[in-house]
DNA sequence: ACCTGAACACCGTTCAAGT
DNA sequence: ACCTGAACACCGTTCAAGT
């Protein structure tokens, strides 16, 4: 935390500057959205020229897929404490996973759009941030197995159970983001909507009386 | 279909310069991804000065949110059609739905981001962009009032339902899409997972058996 | 009414040069 | 090793002008 420990000089060299950069290109992205994240901006914040970045990353893309792994790492952060502080009932365990998915979703929407779209360019590329998707994967996969062993979910393969539950999740966090829910502006009306479609997963929306066949 | 008779003279006119210009946006958005599209370049491909947009859209965000809601037509186009070849029956009907929206979604992944990011950016600004979505949300709507009538599904508020159905298949759609989802990489498999998931949200991932009461 | 060409401010990237 | 400044090609947008 210290500041005057860190930093050996700093006459021109910047000590920290990679990580530096990857801040204010968060900080812009939380400010002005996608649109206004261009290189020469960040530059400009992080206080060097326009063409140091490219002292640290290759390009901007290279960059972008820095933060989006700042903010992958951040998000399952969100997700681990959100876990912990619930009680061990799987009900309740993917409600806070879903709850601190779709609020981390609404805070930094630009934030959350450049996670998921900076994986499609070249997994191979950016090895880092792909990883750090694998950690939140491995988060709801523990979830997942610790309630099968519990006997409170259905004994399907762990993998599918871990995307089915996040294709949930994240179809709900991504809908309320881009405004395609009428009427689900708030964060606890989009709580709600999380405690929804987790119990309707859970329980299924197959009609518990028996079905009337053929006919109207 | 005939292009002598449509056109008055072709002295300097275009015609239909604005869908022009859209079907040159799809062209390069299907074919370059969102970051190869370019105002000057759609101008250049419709065969006009890169001013000439600006007599048809107020600006580039205009222009984007004119092709994507003719993607979100089609989107809709395409569900429709796969709806009508499902027979009645719920689970046939949401896969086929599932279906066809995640065959876009791969198909013309620029293009599905666009649909859904546009509406972010101020929803009364784009009036038409978002009437087409809700045409989309009619459609599932349509769907799940007719299965709750033939009491193949549980009686919870429509607009719930569509929702949670919403949700889901687009949690898979986008997870695919931004190859999330490790080892789905070709339609069959992005298929099957389709009808994994909405298998799960029809039956529900609770277990059947009486769960054990606390203690391992 | 519809389109063009010059002009402006700005961006990503490169490269020779500075400490 | 780390950073700067000039330079280049390109983009979005405006505006006076052309038919």
């Amino acid at each position: 935390m210290s500041e005057a420990e860190q930093a050996p000089n700093r006459s021109y060299h910047h000590g920290d500057l990679r990580n530096a950069l990857i801040q204010a290109g968060r900080e812009i992205l939380t400010e002005e959205g996608s649109a206004g994240l261009d290189l020469r901006k960040v530059a400009r914040r992080a206080g060097v020229s326009h063409t140091a970045p490219y002292r640290h990353f290759a390009d901007k893309q290279a960059l972008l897929a820095a933060i989006a792994e700042d903010g992958f790492r951040e998000l399952t952060e969100q997700m681990r404490a959100r876990l912990e502080a619930s009680p061990p009932l799987i009900e309740h365990q993917l409600i806070s996973l879903g709850v601190a998915y779709v609020r981390f979703a609404l805070e930094r929407p630009a934030h959350m759009r450049e996670i998921f779209s900076g994986l499609m360019i070249e997994r191979a590329a950016y090895p880092d941030l792909y990883a750090a998707s694998k950690v939140a994967f491995a988060l709801i996969m523990t979830t997942i197995v610790a309630a099968q062993e519990r006997g409170e979910i259905v004994e399907a393969h762990p993998t599918d159970l871990v995307v089915t539950v996040w294709a949930m999740i994240h179809g709900v966090a991504m809908l309320l983001l881009e405004q395609q829910i009428p009427g689900y502006t708030d964060d606890e009306a989009a709580e709600l909507l999380v405690q929804q479609t987790i119990q309707a997963l859970y329980t299924g929306i197959r009609s518990r009386t028996t079905p009337r066949k053929a006919g109207v």
